[in-house]
DNA sequence: CGACCTGGTGTTATCGCTAACATCACCGGC
DNA sequence: GCCGGTGATGTTAGCGATAACACCAGGTCG
């Protein structure tokens, strides 16, 4: 009778080819000093034993492990949602297993705590989604000596990052606008806080100023469809509003509801554009002109930059953007004349 | 001079606090039989040293890992991603950390492959958020032993199941729109593979049968805002269509959209209904009347179910169902008379 | 009052792997 | 023809925890 079979370990393949554990432990990792013979007999027993390498052994001998943290807020926003499934499916493809700590709140003693728990898991190295300002500032709080990028994080911080190019997108948008022949354009914006809002509003006023359009006071909002509803129902009212950028898509989703409500009809009587490209975006009502970040690229940028950390321990250019682009459908039109 | 500091290892805590290096395991592992004095002095060590445990080590000896295993569809469907961002919420609170597989395509391959990768790392239960049949097909696969809870899954299957109880909230969403008066209810279905969708046609068809309305066929659409839209030009054109139940907001978008251009209000003409309140459905146009799935609760019941197979090998109940509720805004209104 | 339990602690073995060193056969060069 | 290098392999020693058992003091009980 056998035993309740455990797994099988490294001894019980070597057994099988008839050579030393060590042996078996060299053709896992490919050194090079092993004769082409012994390492297909090694492959075969290892295949007849269905044998996997116990990871928590290597990891206690090596000291390093095969994950990587990512700490990441508890929304359901587009944005961070798409990052992190696009960071997820990267790291995948790499042979790399990705540990998620969810956060409720971005604020320092939370993200610290994410932080702490990714360390004590021994992680090869953390991804922190931080996009606002309260978030940047805990991570001063993380030592040194960890490998760790962030994504959406402060741009004047010289820690590594990776960012969607706000700016440009912003100022694409803008542009198309004005290009229509819009007088100046207006803009909702998403929380002060948030480095990817402020970057928005950066570009729109780049491209305004460039084309010594007047500058609208900006319209705060959070990034909900609500707060962009109550925006447009401000914007709706003013007449002389014929252009509104939204720096997001549900705020341009509100806006358009409250345009609707008033009887100003999009982009006959007014354009919007959003940031984002939600997949139900060609459906609102009217489909929405928009700007789409490449989530994916930003993935494998952000892994590109933590991969060279873990194995350099330094890092050649530790900020990097990416460009976004402008997708036109049908909510932008000359202005009424 | 000190070398390269190493992390402090049990020992080093030990030596400190005088003890042996078992005696600090006791206190971590909150064995009875230690000193309440001698408990106090290990902790003060460990606070000292800031000492954390070896997880590799512990899991190692234990066999035992602190990790379960996700996989789900890389997608950013907003039911699964808000059930996977609250999964990983309640497993962070119980002190297990989540690592997340994705999965391009829920089919039997990838699965098969999420769930090896799961494996490998010697995860200590396996979460699958399999919401169609190519992915519940796909379990069969998996070897017992492996605790193993599935999300949205097949109901007919025997494996340990967590679900929102889609029949009844497709039957209170159907009932609610016809005590408004109307004469019965148009249904836009999910993908057919989909049990999610199944179980809402099923409590669509069953609230028509209890009030003996006739059944109109029901028009398949998949998930998307645009294939809403299609299912939307087509009912647009049918004026006996007073009342469509969409099996999610996105297609209610659609629908909408289709609705307003041509010239169908909602709700004075037409009302509808849609299912999973996502956040800015209540800035649609109109506001949308829709069915709240309870995410949080979800998550919960799947933590329980898996870690009473962790430590039991068996499970009393295998399946739980989770109650949605019904939200009512402006998108129902009686019929035109 | 000695046998026996029991609570508190230490000692030793072990988990499955990799690193470092040891060994051995074989090679070429002076 | 011996010496040192080199390629292929084996042996040994940990990594940092837990498990199992040993041990010892002190109290209980017949």
């Amino acid at each position: 009778m056998e035993k309740t079979s455990r797994d099988p370990a490294m001894t019980d393949v070597a057994r099988l080819a008839g050579v030393s554990h060590q042996t078996v432990s060299r053709v896992l990792n490919n050194h090079p000093n092993v004769r082409e013979q012994t390492r297909l007999r090694v492959k075969a027993a290892i295949k007849e034993l269905d044998y996997r390498p116990n990871r928590a052994a290597r990891a206690l001998v090596t000291g390093k492990t095969q994950l990587i943290g990512v700490v990441a807020q508890n929304s359901t926003l587009y944005g961070p949602a798409s990052l992190l499934s696009a960071f997820e499916e990267a790291a995948g493809e790499a042979g790399f297993a990705v540990s998620v700590g969810r956060v409720k709140v971005l604020d320092r003693d939370s993200i610290a705590a994410a932080v702490e728990r990714h360390r004590d898991q021994r992680v090869a190295g953390i991804v922190v989604i931080a996009p606002n300002s309260s978030a940047a500032d805990a991570l001063a709080d993380v030592p040194a000596g960890v490998p760790l990028v962030t994504v959406d994080g402060d741009p004047d911080r010289p820690t590594p990052l990776v960012t969607v190019d706000q700016a440009t997108g912003a100022f694409d948008a803008t542009k198309h606008l004005l290009d229509a022949g819009h007088e100046t354009v207006w803009h909702v914006s998403g929380p002060a806080d948030w480095f990817d809002a402020a970057g928005r509003v950066e570009g729109w006023r780049a491209a305004l100023d460039a084309a010594s359009a007047e500058v609208p006071p900006v319209v705060a909002a959070d990034w909900s469809a609500a707060s962009g509803y109550r925006a447009g129902q401000m914007l709706a009212r003013m007449p002389e509003v014929t252009a509104v950028f939204c720096s997001n898509d549900h705020l341009a989703l509100g806006v358009l509801r409250a345009m609707s409500e008033r009887g100003r009809r999009v982009p006959h009587d007014v354009s919007v554009v959003g940031f984002d490209d939600v997949p139900e975006a060609a459906y609102f009502i009217p489909p929405l002109t928009t700007v789409r970040p490449d989530f994916a690229a930003v993935a494998r940028e952000t892994l590109g930059l933590l991969l060279e950390q873990v194995s350099d321990g330094e890092t050649t250019r530790p900020q990097r953007t990416v460009a976004p682009k402008l997708v036109k459908r049908d909510s932008v039109a000359p202005p009424p004349r």
